[in-house]
DNA sequence: AACACGCCCTGCGCGC
DNA sequence: TGCGCGCAGGGCGTGT
C-alpha cells in the first residue's frame, strides 16, 4: 500500500500526535505478520515515545530504551483515536497511551513489527534492516550525481531500478509508473542505456513527483488513510497508474498495460521512449 | 553478484 | 446466487 509520501505523512502526523506521551498498556491480536509472529512488545510498557523517524518505507518509533520499527505493508494503517472502533477485526496490534491509542490494522497482514533495544543498537540506523538502503530522494543531500553514479552499477530495467531500495528508497508501484511517464522513459528500457536527458528529467521528476503525493496527502486507492482516518488526493491526478487502455493526457494514444517482475506497469508507448 | 520468482495474506470484482 | 480466478500500494528468502 502505502509509498514514501503515504508512510512520510504518517510520520508527520504521528509525530504531531503521539510524542512525548507514555506507554501504558500494549496489546498484539497473536496473528502472524508476513509469516512472523508478532514479537513479545511488554519491554515498551511505561516507556515515552522521543522520537519518530522515516527510512525507505519504515517507520521508526524511538523510545528511551527501544526502537519499534514498523512497516505497513500493501494494506497497514497506524490510527490514532480515543478509543477502538466498533468493529476490531484485523487489528493486530494496540499501543495504550493514557488518554488515547494508537492501534496497526492490517487486512492482508504483509506488514512488519519489529523491537530493537537502545542496549544493543545506539543508533536506529545501525540496525541490518537499513544498513544496505540506498538514498533517500527527498534527503537535500540527494544529488544528480548520486542518481547517475547508482545508475552505472545497473544493468536492470528503468521500472526495477527506481522501485529497488538498494539504489533509491521509497518509490512504489504507483509512483514508479507515474515517474517514467513524467521523465518519458520506457519501463523496460535498460536504466543503463537512457540518454542524459532522461536521466536529469528522472531526478527531476522523482523529487516533484514523491513531494507533489505528499502535498496532496498521498494516494487513496482502497485502503490508506491517515491516522485520524482521512484520505489523500494524488489518485486523482495519475498520468498513467490504472489508466489502461484509457487515452493518454499528453498525446492521447492508449495506455498500456504490462507486467514486470510479476506487477503492473502502466505507460505510453507514444511518449515514453 | 545481481537478478527473477514464489510466497507471505485477505478481499474485491469479474466471468461463467 | 455462487463459485473460482486474477488482481491489489511490498519485500524477503531462494534458486539460477
Amino acid at each position: 500500500m502505502p509509498e514514501l509520501p503515504e508512510v512520510e505523512i504518517i510520520k508527520k502526523q504521528l509525530t504531531n500526535n503521539i510524542i512525548g506521551k507514555n506507554i501504558v498498556d500494549i496489546k498484539n491480536s497473536n496473528l502472524s505478520l508476513h509469516g512472523k509472529p508478532i514479537p513479545n512488545l511488554s519491554k515498551l510498557i511505561c516507556q515515552k515515545i522521543l522520537n519518530i523517524f522515516r527510512r525507505n518505507k519504515y517507520l521508526i518509533l524511538e523510545t528511551e530504551k527501544t526502537f519499534l520499527v514498523i512497516h505497513l505493508g500493501m494494506t497497514g494503517q497506524l490510527i490514532s483515536a480515543d478509543s477502538l472502533p466498533a468493529n476490531q477485526k484485523h487489528i493486530h496490534l494496540e499501543i495504550y497511551f493514557d488518554k488515547s491509542i494508537l492501534y496497526y490494522k492490517d487486512i492482508r497482514r504483509f506488514g512488519s513489527i519489529n523491537l530493537y533495544c537502545k542496549s544493543e543498537y545506539k543508533d536506529y540506523l545501525s540496525i541490518p534492516l537499513f544498513s544496505k538502503l540506498g538514498y533517500e530522494p527527498l534527503d537535500p543531500s540527494f544529488s544528480f550525481g548520486n542518481l547517475d553514479s547508482s545508475i552505472k552499477k545497473s544493468k536492470t530495467t528503468a521500472k526495477n531500478f527506481i522501485m529497488d531500495g538498494k539504489y533509491i528508497c521509497g518509490i512504489g508501484n504507483i509512483y514508479a509508473s507515474e515517474i517514467l511517464f513524467l521523465s518519458k522513459i520506457n519501463p523496460t528500457k535498460i536504466i543503463n542505456k537512457i540518454t542524459k536527458k532522461q536521466k536529469q528529467a528522472l531526478y527531476k521528476n522523482i523529487v516533484e513527483v514523491l513531494n507533489k503525493a505528499i502535498s496532496l496527502g498521498g494516494s487513496t486507492i482502497s485502503d490508506f488513510v491517515h491516522t485520524n482516518g482521512s484520505s489523500g488526493k494524488m489518485q486523482d491526478h495519475y498520468f498513467v497508474y490504472a489508466r489502461d487502455s484509457k487515452d493518454c493526457k499528453i498525446c492521447g494514444s492508449q495506455i498500456t498495460k504490462i507486467k514486470q517482475n510479476g506487477r503492473s506497469t502502466f505507460y505510453c508507448p507514444h511518449c515514453q521512449k
